[in-house]
DNA sequence: TTCGATAAGTTGTATGATAACCGGACAACT
DNA sequence: AGTTGTCCGGTTATCATACAACTTATCGAA
């Protein structure tokens, strides 16, 4: 289930690795004292550099804490370690597919909240990325980045640091992911049809009806679903 | 913005630091390569050990890029680059509020998925978990990690690796805060209450019914978010 | 008992050396 | 001209050693 990576070119992701599972495992419980560095460099049979750096990047994981002249132990909380996506897998449709059904939990909750909290200013900022979107495929463009920036305009609007970052995070995906499938999809048409989504859910947002934004929201992301998925017979 | 860590224990730390900082200001450009190990320690007055700790961590944040031989690049792409919360936030009551209000949309969502998806084992699972709820209830627990179970069991059923994978992050965060909010709201009035909607979500996915399912989980938390901010008057 | 010094063990940092590898330059050959 | 092979400087990967800074436990003295 943990899969660590297969692909270990160098000698400190082989050891990080076999670290983490160790951790994962549970054969190193939380609290409880890594063996020395040196005892780790003889049983890997490496330098002591390569297990400091595997260690260091434990740390950085979040999965391990270390204290000067009292040694490294497994983190009790596991706050700090992060949320990640498998880079190797946005590829498949499966993964595209996953990754958008949680844009949609994300930016259709964001549009709520963004109905009851936009102030003047973002409400238009959010305009005027619709704007953007318009005049980017007016001139041809495929408008990706302003379609983007649209939905971000939203998140800011939610007065919710964590909304904001959660969907730059997921945005990453979906840019790498476009490159990928977008050549797929009719554009002209399928920008009209993006757009009046769009509108709606603007429009929704600027009357202050949350339960409208939500729920336009969610038919935009479920409406893009359906469309990635049709293309997938091609 | 970007507030990097002041509370550099070690040299690692200040230099991964600094580092991370360049590259997210764009003073070192995607695909750009990264000074020699040598300037680099040149320049920060550490070791190389140092640097290539630094460095190392950044790999594993997937900031950086290092080809033997050929030296250290900064990332094409920024998939890799995981989501994080910070830990130290935690404690504040606007976190709290924050990150529920993540949880409201992602078990929400994942509650109507499940009501399209669960298969016969999963329901099981989840009126399991509602019942292990009740029964520590009424032994005078606190009943916490069945209630994850429980929201966990949903997104299980979800039968989307991410739903399933962010919840659980998403749970770490609220364990934490319930050691801390926890002791100031009424346990057995908060728990009937609970119950409630914990059946009334676990009736809606029963009957496959997708937005039933998404409005009482909805609701539950919102609920919860009014019991968190009501303990703040305290 | 309490306190403080001491000593052993551990991580943090520095330094120098060697191996593996990359990229370009350049010559040799077709 | 184009291709191939080789060399060479530069860079990262790894190793070994040494010392500094810190923690913990022990032991002895007040």
């Amino acid at each position: 289930m943990v899969q660590a990576k297969l692909k270990a070119n160098n000698l400190t992701d082989r050891v990080s690795a076999a670290m983490a599972t160790r951790i994962a495992s549970g054969r190193f419980k939380p609290g409880a004292r890594l063996p020395t560095e040196q005892a780790l460099s003889a049983e890997f049979g490496v330098s002591r550099t390569v297990v400091r750096e595997a260690i260091s990047r434990l740390k950085s994981e979040g999965l391990v804490d270390t204290r000067q002249g009292a040694g490294a132990f497994v983190a009790q909380s596991k706050l700090g370690v992060p949320f990640r996506i498998d880079p190797e897998s946005v590829d498949s449709f499966d993964a595209t597919v996953a990754i958008l059904e949680l844009r949609l939990a994300v930016e259709s909750e964001a549009a709520a909240l963004a109905a009851g909290r936009a102030n003047r200013k973002e409400l238009k900022a959010i305009g005027d990325a619709l704007h953007a979107v318009q005049a980017a495929v007016a001139r041809g463009a495929d408008g990706v980045d302003e379609d983007l920036r649209f939905h971000r305009a939203i998140a800011q609007a939610a007065h919710n640091k964590q909304y904001l970052e959660l969907a730059e995070f997921l945005e990453r995906y979906v840019k790498a992911q476009i490159r990928i499938t977008g050549g797929k999809i009719g554009r002209a048409a399928r920008m009209t049809q993006t757009q009046n989504e769009h509108a709606e859910i603007f429009r929704a947002i600027s009357a202050r009806d949350a339960d409208a934004a939500r729920t336009a929201a969610r038919a935009h992301f479920r409406k893009g679903i359906v469309r990635i998925e049709r293309s997938r017979s091609h």
